[in-house]
This record gives C-alpha cells, structure tokens and sequence, in this order.
DNA sequence: AATTTGCCCAACCGCAGTACG
DNA sequence: TCGTACTGCGGTTGGGCAAAT
C-alpha cells in the first residue's frame, strides 16, 4: 500500500497492490452525484457495499461522511442561529463534547458542523481566558459574559467622550446571569429580553458617571438601576482587556424572537426591550455570536448607535 | 500588487461499540 | 463465545479563502 498525491483535484490516490485506487480528499461532482443517485436507489447504510457498488472509488466511512455531513437532503446549510448557538452552549455545558447528541438538538446540523463551531468560535475564546474547562460550572455563564462585555464596549462606542474602561479590572457580573426567555418567543409578540444578574454595578455606574452626560443614557446599564444593587461578587475576574480580545467573537447581534437583528439594519421602534430590574437582577439584551466577520462586526458597532433611549 | 497570516470547514484517522455469522 | 466487519463518534489535519501587512 502506498499514498500518492494525484494532480487531479488535488485529491490523494491511496493505491493498493492490485491496482484498485481510493481516492481521498475533496469530492468531485460526479462522485456525489454517483453517490446521491445510489442511496436514492438503495437507500443510507452498508456504507462499504455502498461504496464498492456505486463505482465510487472511496472508502465506506468516507461515503457515510460525505452523505451525512453534506449531500442529505435535510442538511442545513449556512450560519447558525442565535438559538441554536445558545442551544449548543446549554447543551455543551450538560453533555460535554458529545457533539452527535448535541446535534440530534438540532434538525439539519450535524455533529461536525457543531464541533467546528465549538473548536473555532468557542473552545478558542474560552481558552484565551484561560478558561480552559468549558465543562466546568459556570462555562454558560461565561459566553453569556461575553455578550454583557460586548453590551459595555457598545456603550462604550455610542459615548465617545466616555472614560475609557479599558485595561481597569472591572469585574463581570456573571453570577446569576440566566438564559432569556428567547425560547418561549412567538411570532409576532413582543419579547421581553431578559439577563439577570446579581451584585454591584457600581463599578459600571462610575463609568456612566464620568461620562458626559448628554451620553448618559446610552449605557446598557443605567445609574439608576445599578444605585441599589448588592455587592458583586467576580466568578472569573476577567479585565476588560482580556475581554476586549475575548470581544472577538461576534457577539454582535441582537437576539430577537430566534432571530439575528443586526445592530444597523433592525427597525428599532418595533423592538419592545424593557430594562427593568427585578430583586436585584438586571436585565440585559441577548446578543448573537456567530455568523458574521469580526472586523465587519467592530465597524459595524463603531459606527452603530445603541442607546438606551433606542431600547 | 504581492506576500503573509489567520480562520473556517470538509475530510480523514483512530478508536470503541454493535451486529452478525 | 469468539472473531470479523460494520458503523458511529470525537479528535485532528490541511486546503481554500479572505483579511492584514
């Protein structure tokens, strides 16, 4: 047995001693459609039978693959949705990376699409503040940190003569930070966006207060509703700075009945996004966290207006 | 404009579990 | 009961592409 590199396609030629070559690497048209055409004859399953009869040159595995992470019919193509983000983050922090189970959650995705995004949007994050057990209590409540952050540096943003909060250790109210109700949205009702959490804003009402104040009002958190607010208590102790980079993942849009609002394009006087505090519990807006180009994203948000006023 | 860098995702690999003779 | 083939799962790799330099 020998592996050889083939000019055509750039695809690999695993070729064995009696001249029966396997090919690997990207599949060509014809061979999906070789494929396609088969199970729609004889139907999923014995994949190495599958793989001889069909004159595909491939191994059964690589058949399977290619049928379930790509030529199934009811495969989804395309971003994930907010829902199905905070799905894959719930369900994460239950199972683990048990990516086949996370996907039976999810209709039209696969396990490997969910494992991607996890390796590539989330595990990355995570681990550049060294938050490297997404397992560990508390892995939820840290993405959905991060969608806070992205809340304050929006504020941040909308109020340019603001302090700047970069670099100052400004704990994160993560603790008690619980999954809006995004999931019993209807169509055509109004939602209620909900993020509680507990401990001292105060830290953030400074920020307000050395703002000027014409601005005031653009900070998702407003002085009023963090005046009586208990002692905050800082699960992670994240700096802004490292949030900052953290602020890399496109936290970005706005979660809006299962939908992504783009701050820029969503008809604002149609959202109905009460802040109101409840027992000490602050609620925020939910933010996307895929889908869209980081650098796009931070344009996006510089030139974008997010006030309360807006809300 | 050319080159480098980083990201995303399709595909591969190895292992474990299951089915079957 | 055992051995083999098949299937499914999770981890890893590498190519393509776009952004950055």
């Amino acid at each position: 047995m020998r592996l050889a590199m083939s000019t055509p396609s750039k695809s690999i030629i695993c070729s064995s001693e009696d001249d029966y070559e396997l090919r690997r690497g990207p599949w060509s048209v014809e061979e999906d459609y070789l494929l396609t055409h088969y199970i729609a004859n004889h139907g999923e399953g014995r994949w190495n039978l599958l793989a001889i009869r069909s004159g595909l040159r491939r191994t059964g595995k690589s058949c399977r693959l290619r049928w379930l992470n790509y030529l199934k019919p009811n495969v989804k193509r395309g971003n994930l949705t907010s829902e199905e983000q905070l799905l894959i983050f719930e369900l994460h922090s239950k199972w683990g990376n048990r990516w086949s189970k996370i996907a039976q959650q999810l209709p039209g995705r696969t396990d490997n699409e969910i494992k991607n995004y996890w390796r590539t949007r989330i595990q990355k994050q995570a681990i550049y503040a060294k938050f490297e057990d997404h397992r560990r209590a508390g892995f939820v409540e840290f993405v959905k940190g991060l969608q806070m952050t992205r809340c304050l540096h929006k504020s941040q943003e909308s109020s340019p003569s603001a302090m700047s909060i970069q670099d100052q250790a400004i704990p994160l109210p993560f603790d008690g930070v619980t999954v809006p109700h995004y999931s019993s949205f209807g169509i055509g009702t109004t939602p209620t966006i909900q993020i509680t959490c507990h401990g001292d804003l105060n830290h953030l009402n400074q920020h307000e207060q050395n703002s000027d104040s014409e601005h005031h009002n653009s900070s998702c958190i407003s002085s009023s509703e963090s005046a009586n607010i208990p002692n905050m208590s800082q699960p992670f102790g994240y700096t802004t700075s490292q949030f900052q980079a953290l602020d890399n993942c496109d936290f970005g849009m706005c979660l809006y009945d299962g939908y992504s609002i783009d701050n820029n394009s969503y008809d604002r006087d149609a959202l109905n996004l009460t802040t109101t505090m409840v027992a000490g519990n602050l609620e925020l807006p939910v933010f996307d966290c895929q889908t869209l180009e980081t650098n796009r994203l931070n344009k996006e948000f510089a030139s974008s207006t997010w006030s309360m006023d807006e809300l």
